[in-house]
DNA sequence: GTGAATGCAAACTCTTTGCATGACT
DNA sequence: AGTCATGCAAAGAGTTTGCATTCAC
């Protein structure tokens, strides 16, 4: 249901943009597209590449600035895996929650989920004088593909 | 016991450094003894800055070669929190092990240690097949003085 | 003396911003 | 028409690298 939960998503984000008054756009629209088609953890430059490998004309700062809005809309969630490049994913509100493996030979990005783990970081956020509103786990190590090359 | 921690930990890096067959060196020493000096969550800029304002002519450079040199040697631990800027602490082998919660408002960057999470992320490793190595927590907030303000 | 480590400056990468042009309502 | 959004190019920030010099062994 992968692409299922994509074309939620996508239909989500645009009608999200127009009630918050955004027009409507065609970059903007493009970046929505790859990021639905890119799927977890990627960057800007991947979306770039990818438009540029149809022949789309947006440029870079449109990426990121259509990156920025969505992030500042909650439509996708920002974060970073330690490579000092920033990675996007969609965000359906209220949707799938999970954190990301990494292997450090190879740079693959994994997405996780775990629900003791979930439990932890909640129980902790009761205990902190912090209002915690968002958190994020990366675990590092080898991937099967690595480790079997090693 | 801090301060003792520290003392530990600059004599222990000074050493590991010559038993891997590093040349001592004023540059690295003063490097080690700015991050001993400032604890948890540093920047190399703000080693620079340290270094600079007691009159020393480290250059940016050999901080970042030092700061690279000890993460590879496992002396220090490298990480950051989605500023896009690398931050980096005293690692004491086997010694403490603990994650940061970051508020979004001022960019206060605090140490905390849960054993229920630690239980979480071990349970977690065995049942992936990456071979796990290291993992990151980064809780993100409000801290008490934002909250304050607001 | 030899090779490692340094400092400086230039190079690089990622990301943001200024500004004139073009597009949506 | 009036703005908002875009593309381009330049600017910025953080980090890395090339190279001649200095320093440790």
């Amino acid at each position: 249901m992968a692409s299922q939960t994509a074309t939620d998503w996508t239909a989500h984000t645009t009608e999200a943009l127009a009630k918050a008054g955004y027009r409507s756009s065609a970059a903007r629209e493009e970046v929505i597209a790859a990021i639905a088609e890119l799927g977890c953890s990627i960057t800007a430059r991947e979306i770039a590449d990818l438009l540029r490998e149809r022949g789309s004309g947006v440029g870079l700062a449109s990426i990121y600035r259509a990156l920025d809005l969505l992030d500042r809309l909650g439509l996708v969630q920002r974060f970073d895996v330690g490579e000092g490049v920033a990675r996007y994913e969609a965000a359906l509100p209220g949707g799938d929650h999970h954190h990301h493996v990494v292997c450090d030979s190879c740079g693959t990005v994994e997405p996780f989920e775990d629900e003791e783990l979930e439990r932890a970081i909640h129980g902790l956020e009761s205990r902190t004088d912090f209002a915690i509103s968002a958190h994020d786990v990366t675990l590092h190590g080898e991937c099967p593909s690595c480790r079997a090359r090693d």
